[in-house]
DNA sequence: CGGTTGTTTGACGCAGTTCAAGCGGAGTGG
DNA sequence: CCACTCCGCTTGAACTGCGTCAAACAACCG
């Protein structure tokens, strides 16, 4: 593992077609996966926190099919892909834990799918928060019920499919009803219950263990 | 790999938090992975074409985290979780094979976020089927332009988000401009070229090589 | 034949978009 | 220290894609 590079927020580190030669894993900061459409929209995919190993997926797959955006001032190590290509050969069990991995990643993208298909607006974002808070808490990034999130109601806007107006009407009403606040750069979760329930979530699929919630405990695998 | 299940149409496979012993592999037919939410609504995560490896997950991860069911008469072979294990052992070069499969799986699963978030009913319904026909060709399954796709305006709905309702009427709007017909459980390619712009189709995140297309080959890896 | 399941059509309402303008805070240069 | 600018947030009004409800229609099947 190389020395974490530093990163601006608003830089790209990686770009969809690019053939990286090394696996990138967050340190820390907040890192956005995103496609740019040809009419100019964005969908951001997913965010990833640190710990996350970020693009895993370059190394077996050699081409990326989506881009990578620092959400704000990130630290990511370099792994090269001739060092996994080591680590598999001299210890094949690995494998099984890059698998893991992976597929907790498209367990993930399914949950995405099943939130954009079929909750609208309110409890989409409920619902993303939801996911936040899990894994951030999974790994230590909690500060009590809050946590930095830096992004603009814009970006919201890519990673849920609606408007930035409509993100703003809607966080006004997560906040009328007591669920969340969002200033400064920080989201506080004034009613974790209400929340999910608003989210209708359910965190199995992060495949955690606990229910991850402010009083969770996390990241023992299941 | 055990003797070939026989399923009929429209039966569950297994069910969400199920933990099967044995991974499935589609040999015929076509199949549905779905997530079933708490006020009735469903949501299909995708269609599964003959050669998929439909639950890899479930070895890994344990429990499933969504359900499968036949779409139409199936035959679908198990593979024992020891098995599995007994191949990753023995041969553990293949243990790439499955990450690839896994990570392709999830690219798919990325590009259902971009269309359920960025593309209208009409453009999301035209890429749902860009990406079936080349999955379709890469495999063999497709019948000149057009391929057996006997599902319901309801299931297709519950694919791409829209109600059944609004999916009759884009539908009609397609076959009004020429680009697909769907009648007697075939669906029909009227304008390939037209499709693929209709839903601003890119296939390179399927990592077949080639473009896939009705005069594509496909199959043969990146 | 009647029953069941899927498709089609129409009318109406609403969630969410778009356009446009105003507002507030943070940074910059004079 | 103030004026200016820029960027993100907020608000309003008008529009529309899509959902819902309801009824008619078509195809299949026992």
């Amino acid at each position: 593992m190389g020395p974490p590079r530093r990163l601006a927020a608003r830089t790209d580190i990686v770009s969809e077609g690019d053939r990286p030669g090394t696996c990138l894993v967050l340190i820390e900061g907040l890192v956005g996966r995103y496609k740019q459409l040809k009419n100019g929209r964005r969908q951001i995919l997913s965010f990833q926190v640190p710990g996350d190993f970020v693009d895993l997926h370059s190394f077996v797959l050699g081409r990326l099919d989506h881009s990578m955006a620092a959400l704000c001032a990130c630290r990511i190590a370099p792994i090269s892909h001739s060092a996994m290509q080591e680590i598999l050969n001299e210890h094949p069990r690995i494998s099984l834990a890059f698998l893991r991995e992976s597929m907790i990643d498209a367990a993930v993208f399914r949950d995405w799918v099943v939130n954009l298909g079929q909750r609208p607006g309110y409890g989409r974002l409920a619902h993303a928060f939801c996911e936040l808070v899990c894994r951030l808490r999974a790994v230590g990034q909690m500060k009590g019920d809050s946590f930095h999130f830096p992004v603009t109601q814009e970006e919201l806007g890519q990673a849920v499919g609606l408007s930035a107006v409509h993100v703003n009407r809607v966080m006004q009403r997560l906040k009328a009803n007591g669920l969340v606040t969002h200033q400064a750069g920080q989201l506080i979760i004034e009613d974790w219950e209400g929340l999910q329930r608003a989210g209708d979530f359910e965190p199995s699929y992060l495949f955690l263990g606990g229910d991850g919630g402010p009083a969770g405990e996390g990241a023992s695998p299941t």
